[in-house]
DNA sequence: AGCTCTTCCTGAAAGC
DNA sequence: TGCTTTCAGGAAGAGC
């Protein structure tokens, strides 16, 4: 599944040979992940890609006036989500066509960016650069630029179990089910854990668990569980190094106790039980 | 505030 | 063998 890492490696990859390259034509399979599809085909043709960017999991792609628009075309975002099994790759345009394959965006240089998704979880619209800034704040802040005093804010006054914070996209953008589970086996924190009640101690330990599990997974390019590749088509090596993340009934790496699997947040979630030991339930008042 | 349930969608895997 | 059912999950919305 397309989390920070994986998102990141698409957007370094277009980043290389898109910006410079105008739309010379757009077409659309399946528009239901799409908003305003017809809006897209008509304002993009002639538009010139200016840079391609990360947001939370959301991929940017931003567009500047094209040569032959002039003035009377602003800038505009085409914002693009890759929801569970979305994959944008740059091919050149005769290739064959992948199954499921539904934006297609011809280019003036004899290439095609492509939008394959199965299942269609994704998605797609097109954000004038006036109404940008309402969108970014609507995302969380960036799990790898926060600071650690800003972290330790941000979730120690929360109530909720820490896994489900760190998937709540408002409260740090880019972190999924994955990601999620190897930072808090790398901190040692139970999944259930309230987030209230972790000491400074552990917060700050999260917050670099969670920078080195995404430093490290961009390192080997994202996990490719599924049906994950880059803009290249290739898949990623980090799925070959997780530590817990679907790794339950096998050993933990650091203990050797059988790896488990509960649900939190209406997730998967997997855990050594050793390592990152269950939150004391509360105990039972006694009424007289 | 935060939890659970449901919906979207398809393919893989399990069940019969 | 082959058909049917179940499950997985990111995000949003409903209801509690």
């Amino acid at each position: 599944m397309p989390e920070l890492p994986e998102v990141e490696t698409v957007v370094r990859g277009l980043r290389t040979s898109l910006p410079g390259c105008t739309v010379a034509e757009v077409r659309f399979g399946k528009t239901d992940f799409v908003e305003n599809f017809a809006g897209i085909a008509e304002r993009l043709p002639g538009m010139r890609v200016s840079a391609v960017k990360r947001l939370g999991k959301f991929i940017c792609i931003e567009f500047g006036s094209g040569a032959s628009t002039g003035v009377a075309n602003p800038r505009a975002n085409l914002i693009v989500h890759l929801g569970m099994t979305g994959q944008l790759t740059l091919l050149r345009s005769g290739e064959a066509v992948a199954p499921h394959t539904h934006a297609f965006f011809a280019l003036d240089d004899g290439r095609e960016l492509r939008y394959t998704d199965i299942r269609r979880f994704g998605r797609m619209l097109l954000v004038p650069e006036s109404e940008l800034a309402d969108f970014l704040g609507q995302l969380g802040k960036e799990p790898l630029e926060i600071s650690a005093e800003e972290f330790c804010a941000l979730l120690g006054s929360r109530r909720a179990r820490i896994k489900a914070l760190l998937l709540d996209q408002s409260v740090l953008g880019g972190i999924g089910n994955i990601y999620a589970d190897e930072s808090l086996f790398r901190a040692r924190l139970h999944p259930m854990r309230i987030a209230e009640k972790l000491s400074k101690k552990q917060l700050l330990s999260l917050h670099k668990a969670i920078r080195d599990v995404l430093a490290d997974a961009i390192r080997f390019r994202g996990s490719s569980i599924s049906d994950y590749v880059d803009s290249n088509g290739n898949r990623g090596e980090f799925q070959l190094r997780h530590r817990v993340y679907q790794r339950d009934g096998k050993p933990c790496f650091r203990c050797k106790c059988t790896i488990r699997r509960v649900i939190v947040a209406g997730r998967s979630s997997h855990y050594c039980p050793r390592c990152q030991p269950a939150p004391r339930r509360r105990k039972k008042r006694i009424h007289r």
